[in-house]
DNA sequence: TTCCAGGGTCCTA
DNA sequence: TAGGACCATGGA
């Protein structure tokens, strides 16, 4: 792999590829929009980027060296070797096909703050719904860039209170972004928990407003780096009990057969689970 | 009109 | 501790 830098862009040269609407379309975050089916465009905290694929591997753009190894590198897990994983997942004869229809998918490292309430809105909502929510608040809260608006902080969103947050159409949810909002200002540290442990950082976080063992399991897969993490959502539990099971179990249960199934490589085999179920029911109502 | 969506909280038995 | 009602909202 090599990375080059012209004119404010990067060019990255990545050996496994990248599916974009796989990699951007996928649930896992909600401020990236299609440009063309190899163009995407986004903002990850107070960043925003067009990301290419090419012909090598992918450009970003505006983007230079300190930015691309502050921030960039590792939002786009650019130093995972997603062959291998691909390689050790279609090992599994269940989850085989699903690797070869989603092949290129990689999972994002997403600023904590960001994801935790991302996900947070999530609860009994679905993916174009929490996409207009999180673009109101942050054009609404978020810090002026310059052309578009940074994800807002956690004082601010503290600050903003309930009512005004209910404003933006987060229904009930706002209770739980106001509390979690509160707690972080008041100094609950989440900048801690991708380095104490997947247990602990989960104990932690399901201390707060909002979050039960999906949303924390979300959090720890999309922004910690535990691919151990198996979020469990509707469509999963859906797809587990059918590819795996013969009946329903309990969701605790569930998550314990992914880890020991797929180790640490849990949290990428739930996406692959959760993309390709989307995928199919989309294809089968063509 | 009803069902559904990347669920969580709170109350009751 | 487990189970169930309830919570907002917009698209299908």
């Amino acid at each position: 792999m090599s990375t080059n830098f012209v004119d404010n862009t990067a060019y990255i040269d990545i050996d496994c590829g990248i599916d974009m609407a796989a990699t951007f379309q996928c649930g896992q975050a909600f401020r990236w929009k299609e440009v063309s089916p190899d163009v995407f465009e986004g903002v990850a905290g107070k960043h925003r980027a067009l990301v290419e694929k090419t012909v090598f591997g992918l450009t970003i753009t505006p983007c230079d060296e300190a930015l691309y190894e502050g921030f960039w590198r590792h939002y786009l897990d650019i130093d995972r070797d997603y062959c291998a994983c691909a390689e050790t997942l279609s090992r599994d004869e269940v989850l085989a096909p699903m690797v070869q229809r989603c092949r290129g998918m990689r999972l994002l490292n997403q600023p904590v703050w960001e994801c935790l309430i991302s996900f947070i809105l999530s609860s009994n909502n679905n993916v174009k719904r929490i996409s207009g929510i999180i673009e109101r608040l942050c054009t609404r809260y978020g810090e002026d860039m310059g052309g578009y608006y940074a994800f807002p902080a956690a004082d601010v969103l503290a600050e903003a209170g309930e009512r005004e947050l209910k404003e933006c159409g987060t229904g009930y949810r706002a209770a739980y972004i106001a509390k979690t909002a509160q707690a972080v200002a008041a100094g609950f540290n989440i900048d801690i928990l991708p380095y104490i442990g997947y247990e602990a950082a989960k104990e932690e976080l399901l201390k707060l407003h909002g979050v039960g063992e999906k949303v924390a399991d979300c959090v720890l897969l999309f922004s910690c780096g535990y691919g151990e993490a198996f979020p469990v959502d509707v469509w999963v539990h859906r797809a587990v009990i059918s590819y795996f099971f013969d009946a329903d179990r309990p969701l605790k249960g569930m998550r314990e057969f992914a880890r020991k199934r797929f180790g640490p490589m849990a949290g990428l085999a739930q996406q692959y689970l959760f993309h390709y179920e989307r995928i199919c029911k989309k294809d089968s109502s063509l």
